[in-house]
Parts: structure tokens; sequence; C-alpha cells
DNA sequence: GACCAGGCACATC
DNA sequence: GATGTGCATGGT
């Protein structure tokens, strides 16, 4: 089904979510490596999971890149068992610390340094980082201004007919920041609302009353 | 007891 | 390049 008239630009979008929702500038997480491992441990796994970990590696001293230099990977793997897939984000977790090592001599400064581009590029080698992991820590750990596409991104915004098929995340991507200003602040807030508005839509549900977006006949979805 | 959640690597065609 | 599968916990 299409639709028979233009969709309002995504910075009205921004806008109607940012009323109904309030300024968010968000991730949970205290240090810019703390949102980095948190990153990593809510791929594909709800927060409150994540949160039972992250508390679990606070209480061992583990929650830096010296304590998760230092740690065993089993152990690791223990502490993080509540945000599920824990072996392999055990792993991961060395991955991220063994990268920041190897190629920015263990410093966050010197990593923020480098260029956006270079960068996410180098991310994407880490075992572990795949592309809204490399975004969420280029945007929300370091500032960079880079638009983070998740699964919440294209549910909403397929339902709403702003994207047709099965886009790649790249082709969202490209959507969104040809569309918005390459501003890490707004960004930010963006996903955040999205986020937000993702939480309280009902999964099978064409759309939800909360939902402050425009309210449509029918599902977008399944090559609609 | 299913089904789901802010993915990713790897195998296979 | 598209598609399928394993990874694993805790909440609804």
């Amino acid at each position: 089904m299409a639709r028979h008239h233009a969709l309002p630009p995504l910075s009205e979008v921004y806008q109607r979510l940012r009323e109904h929702f309030g300024h968010r500038n968000w991730w949970p997480g205290e240090t810019p490596f703390e949102v980095m491992v948190g990153a990593i441990l809510t791929q594909n796994t709800a927060w409150s999971n994540v949160e039972k970990a992250i508390r679990n590696l606070k209480a061992n001293n583990a929650l830096s890149i010296k304590g998760i230099r230092e740690a065993r990977e089993g152990e690791l793997a223990e502490w993080i068992r509540p945000s599920g897939y824990f072996n392999q984000k055990a792993r991961k977790l060395k991955a991220l610390v063994a990268f920041i090592d190897e190629t920015h001599g263990g410093s966050l400064a010197r990593m923020r340094k480098v260029p956006l581009e270079e960068l996410r590029a180098q991310l994407l080698r880490v075992n572990g980082i795949g592309p809204e992991t490399a975004d969420s820590i280029l945007l929300y750990a370091l500032d960079k201004p880079i638009f983070v596409v998740d699964a919440y991104t294209r549910r909403i915004f397929t339902r709403h007919f702003y994207l047709n098929g099965k886009p790649s995340y790249h082709a969202i991507q490209e959507r969104f920041m040809r569309e918005c200003p390459p501003d890490a602040e707004f960004y930010n807030d963006f996903h955040a609302q999205i986020v937000e508005a993702g939480k309280s839509y009902c999964r099978k549900r064409p759309l939800c009353a909360i939902c402050p977006l425009e309210p449509l006949p029918h599902s977008a979805e399944q090559g609609a």
C-alpha cells in the first residue's frame, strides 16, 4: 500500500517525539568506557538484563579498561551472565580492550582523536562489533556525529512508510544523515526518542495509541 | 511454556 | 549479496 500524500520531514518527526517524551540526551552509563561495555552487552538483549551484568562488573571492580584487561575470560563470563550470550560477550569485551590497547595505547583520549570514518572502520574490524555497536560507541561514548540504526528505527519507520522493503543498515543510516544536520547532540537525542517510542510500540499491532507519530490505518510491514 | 529483547559471526547457497 | 543458525538470560 502506498501513501498518497507527502510524509513530514524527519526533523518534524523528531519534534513530535520530543514534545511527547521530553529531552532524553541519553545512554545509561557513567563513563565513556561504561557506555562501550553497555553497547556490547545490550546486543539483542533487554537493558534490564544488562543492568544486572553492569552491577556485577562494578562489584568486582572490573568495569574499566584495566579491570577487563586483568580479568580472566571465564570469570568475566560469570559476572556478565545475566546479560545473556555471556561466553561470546566475555570474548567481545576482551577484544574491545585489546583493540583499545593495541591500536590506541589504552587511551580513550587518543582513540577519540581519530577521525570518524577511520575509527569506524577500525571498530568494525573488532570481533563482536558490528555496525550498530560501532555507531553506538562512536555517538554515545565518543560524541561523534553518526546516526545509530537499530531494530526500533527499522520497525517504526517502516510502519510509518519512511522505509520500503528491507533496506540495509547503511541505506537507513544514509537516509537519516542526508536529511538531518551532522550534529552529535541531535543524533543522540533523536535515537533516544526512537528507542523510547519503540519500547511503547506493541510489536504485533500496527500502531499504539501512545505512539506520538501520525496514526496509520494499517501496517506497512511485510511488503505492504 | 512460548515469545521476545537497542546484534553479530560464521556457514552455505 | 541474501539467507539461515547458534549464542543465553530474564521478563511478559
